[in-house]
DNA sequence: ACACCTTCGTTCGAATTTGAACAACAGGAG
DNA sequence: CTCCTGTTGTTCAAATTCGAACGAAGGTGT
């Protein structure tokens, strides 16, 4: 009777687990944001849009598959986006099979701006989550997150 | 020599593990931010300080105390009670021993809406990431990011 | 060719977040 | 006591985010 109506609480363990990748998620963003921020005046969303630019076949992605790998809204990319545009970093392309898509396409600045970026922001990630796991406890985290974030993509668009 | 000057970068393994990091976490407050918004109107961030609050001696937290475990700005947590308190869940309190201090306090109507809206919330964090992994999984989650979230604090008040 | 439904990217207003600046106070060294 | 340094919470302007609404175009079935 009461395990119908009453839910499922999570254990010390389960809520040990779930406080830890809250925490630790929004602490890692704070202080990646912080060092991006300063080092080279971008925020970490706008360093990603870089880096899934550029590892894109061609530098380049059209904005709604670009969006789905930052996982953010439409709107928000188009903002950022602008952004990066008018900083020279980044440029719009209409996409010639589709009158209505535009690709979103690295330029040389934007490519040197992540050449710069990239080995600070990779140090501290290492620093700050990697090199404090070890290699059992990455891989663990890799596939049960990779699973995670897989059902999670599922449910989005049935 | 180029060891001291090119950055370690990401390994294959090191780079799945930082993306599933990164997307479950995304993909994850996108999910449970929806649905608090549409099951009982409330933000993920003024749920969790309902839960803060509720879990505190006295069902009251100092300002900055609950900034710290929140992990957010001060400034935003002002903004956030100011708007919980408008609705009527939380309630500011000074503080005896200390005039600047203020507490935020859960009052009834905030004890009733926490009791309303966690057990949907619940269920969806299970479904979502809990029920998604192995026990094992779990304890691994738990222990690699409960380190990493523990020396991310020692590095912010040094 | 036609209606119909979906997709694309942008625009818009509202809500939220942040860091810096601030005023008021606490706590300790001298 | 008195300066000095650090803390506390708020205010402020600016930047960012989101969802809903939109116009325009693709694609399909008839």
């Amino acid at each position: 009777m009461s395990s119908l109506n009453e839910p499922r609480w999570l254990d010390p363990d389960e809520m040990a687990a779930w406080r830890g990748f809250v925490t630790a998620s929004n602490l890692l963003n704070r202080r990646l944001e912080r060092q991006l921020k300063e080092d080279c005046g971008l925020s970490h969303q706008q360093y990603e849009i870089l880096v899934h630019l550029s590892a894109a076949p061609g530098d380049s992605l059209r904005m709604t598959e670009l969006a789905d790998k930052l996982v953010t809204s439409k709107s928000g990319l188009t903002y950022q986006v602008t952004q990066l545009e008018r900083a020279g970093l980044v440029a719009r392309r209409s996409c010639p099979s589709d009158v209505r898509g535009v690709f979103a396409e690295l330029t040389d600045q934007g490519r040197e701006m992540l050449r710069q970026a990239a080995p600070g922001h990779v140090a501290l990630v290492r620093e700050l989550l990697i090199d404090v796991l070890t290699r059992e406890q990455l891989a663990v985290l890799a596939e049960g997150l990779g699973e995670v974030s897989a059902r999670l993509r599922l449910d989005e668009t049935p």
